[in-house]
RNA sequence: GCCGACUUAGCUCAACCUGGUAGAGCAACUGAAUCGUAAUCAGAAGGUUGUAGGUUCAAUUCCUAUAGUCGGCACCA
């Protein structure tokens, strides 16, 4: 297909890759906005360009809009998309473009940022001012949906006005569209606040808004998953602390929060002392470092810790357990001389990719560095550490992002982020370098030559927090938890109970005895419906007990998600659960 | 926090637009059926319609406030 860019030159492109896809969403918003521009007189347009999975075009609009205009907005799209305009590329100087959009008072913003002639696209009565690329005509724009409304606040600034942000996708063809909303049906079906709820996982209650309570079955996906945490650290050499939940102000004061974190923290009083509610675990774990003297042989020094924390989200931020106001940091502490920087963070890189690789989980890494002004540390320290950070990283194969000035002031950082089930992403593991906490609490090691010296401090979570991380896994198995994770392992369902129920009560001691999280089905109901409720939980393995295993010795097994029932006898089914009762395969 | 939508039985939803005190399926309960791979049949029961006000002879329905949830935005030293 062809596409005129911004110098005026055309380019032919394939249709099928991301770029025309991006041209025709892009495209699409400003067909959006000339029906806007016809139906609503008087509106005035921000941005609007392509994103992932479609476009959208930030308005703002005379009258109040919902969710119910869409589809009218979108009949007149067709209708103006069906004239088939040309997309016309004019160029103006910098005062014409300020008298054209004088009445666009953010468009006006847009062009006295601009030092140079500007480039504008005409279809029909509506003139945008844009760089495009854009595809050659409006007749082209044929598979869209308008999906949702929103607020976005002007060029992102939350002192601004807010927008109203119309959401759509555009595709080439019907069929690609309805995938795509297909594609969206399906990702609701794995939410993890939906899977939680049917599978119960976790609640959450309105006496207490992102603070989430663990529900039986999660507590056992939860308690799995911390052992193998803890299995793995053990092996990593870290010591396991534990430390307060509430500390007295004083130690905030001296960490900063209390200077740059206090709006986030829950305080309250003991008997005369203001005491906060800790927010992140560093301070106590500087406590339990600074409570020995360490010599430099010590070091590294690991203290990991399972720290329950509080922080006051927004409201507005709260979203089922990926963002709460009450979570568990699989956190670590590790103390450090500056020479051991790079052994420390490959160790940690190992690490977390032992425990991601358990998940299958793909995972992307993202590098912030040091930002311009107001950090601190040696610069040296800054740029040996970034380099070995990126070093490091590049050396895992994983997709991996620099996002340079991104850094922390005290030091720079590794995140690791993977993707929900609506393909947003968030954050789960973070390794970060921290040079100003050991200084503030005059944190210290004796060197070799006798000297008191100032260690590095490595903030570090491979889950990030077990509620976001569990939310995370659910999605991701789409809540069909592997043998080791699930709540219920073994489903066993006698066909009938007058001939089988003794037969099945013996398995059930049998696999219960050798540890297994099993249930005996009994109910008096049809097979087929005990079947389905076992499918509906996800079960990993439903066994069928009749005549014939009780008289061959044999359980009869369905794996969830396949079909097939497989007969074995009972001593082959338990090593074939033995393989997959641990994450150590 | 901001913009918008939503909140009805344990769960998923209907009735609301156009006011006349709520219906269904599933689950749970009772009974019958004893069944070989995704829902056996029947019965009975389940609700101050999130909360607080207002309008009205009358509010689940209209209005206001408030809380929570959801989609975004901002935030995530």
């Amino acid at each position: 297909m062809k596409i005129q860019l911004h110098d005026g030159s055309i380019q032919e492109i394939e249709k099928s890759s991301k770029e025309a896809f991006e041209v025709l969403n892009h495209s699409t918003s400003h067909l959006l906005a000339e029906a806007i521009q016809e139906l609503y007189p008087g509106a005035l347009f921000g941005y609007g360009p392509a994103i992932e999975e479609g476009f959208y075009y930030d308005i703002d609009f005379p009258e109040p809009i919902t969710e119910a205009d869409l589809p009218k907005i979108e009949k007149k799209m067709h209708e103006l998309a069906s004239k088939d305009e040309r997309i016309v590329r004019e160029v103006l100087s910098k005062e014409e473009a300020l008298k054209r959009f004088a009445n666009n008072h953010y468009k006006v913003e847009l062009i006295e940022g601009i030092n140079e002639d500007i480039t504008t696209f005409t279809q029909g009565k509506f003139t945008d001012l844009c760089r495009g690329p854009h595809i050659m005509s409006t007749g082209q724009i044929k598979h869209f949906k308008l999906l949702n409304l929103a607020g976005a606040y002007w060029r992102g600034d939350s002192k601004n006005k807010m927008l109203v942000r119309i959401y759509g996708t555009s595709w080439f063809s019907a069929e690609e569209l309805q995938n795509h909303l297909t594609i969206l049906e399906e990702r609701k079906k794995r939410d993890h606040r939906i899977l939680g709820k049917q599978l119960g996982l976790f609640m959450l209650s309105d006496y207490g808004p992102g603070l989430p309570f663990w529900l039986p079955n999660g507590m056992i996906v939860r308690t799995a998953l911390e052992d193998m945490w803890k299995e793995k650290h053990r092996k990593y050499n870290y010591l396991f602390v534990d430390t307060p939940i509430m500390l007295s102000k004083e130690l905030w004061i001296t960490s900063g929060h209390w200077d740059h974190y206090k709006d986030n923290m829950y305080t309250t009083m003991v008997d005369e002392n203001e005491f906060a509610i800790k927010p992140m675990n560093c301070p106590g774990a500087i406590l339990c470092y600074k409570n020995d003297l360490h010599s430099y042989r010590e070091l590294p020094l690991r203290y990991a810790e399972l720290g329950h924390v509080h922080r006051h989200e927004a409201s507005g931020a709260l979203n089922g357990l990926f963002r709460v106001r009450s979570f568990t940091q699989d956190d670590a502490h590790t103390f450090v001389r500056p020479d051991q920087i790079g052994e420390e963070i490959t160790s940690i890189l190992k690490l977390y990719d032992e425990i991601y690789s358990l998940f299958g989980l793909n995972y992307k890494i993202e590098l912030s560095t040091r930002p311009e002004e107001g950090y601190i540390g040696d610069i040296n320290i800054w740029n040996e550490s970034e380099r070995i950070l990126e070093e490091v990283c590049r050396s895992t194969g994983k997709e991996f992002k620099i996002n340079p000035g991104d850094g922390a002031f005290y030091g720079p950082k590794l995140d690791f982020k993977v993707r929900d089930s609506m393909n947003r992403i968030w954050q789960c593991g973070t390794i970060q370098l921290d040079m100003n906490l050991p200084e503030r609490f005059d944190c210290f090691y004796i060197d070799s030559d006798g000297e008191k010296k100032r260690p590095i401090m490595i903030h570090r979570a491979c889950f990030g927090s077990i509620e976001r991380f569990i939310g995370v896994i659910t999605e991701h198995y789409a809540g069909a938890f592997p043998v080791w994770l699930a709540p219920i392992q073994v489903d066993i369902l006698p066909v009938n109970n007058e001939f089988h129920l003794e037969k099945a009560k013996e398995l059930y001691q049998l696999f219960k005895d050798k540890g297994y999280r099993v249930l005996l089905d009994d109910a008096n109901e049809k097979l087929g419906y005990r079947l389905r409720n076992a499918q509906i939980k996800k079960i990993p393995y439903t066994l069928v007990i009749g005549d014939n295993e009780k008289a061959n010795g044999t359980v009869t097994y369905r794996k969830y998600g396949q079909k097939d029932q497989i007969t074995v006898p009972v001593e082959e089914f338990l090593e074939l659960l033995a393989k997959e009762k641990s994450y150590n395969k």
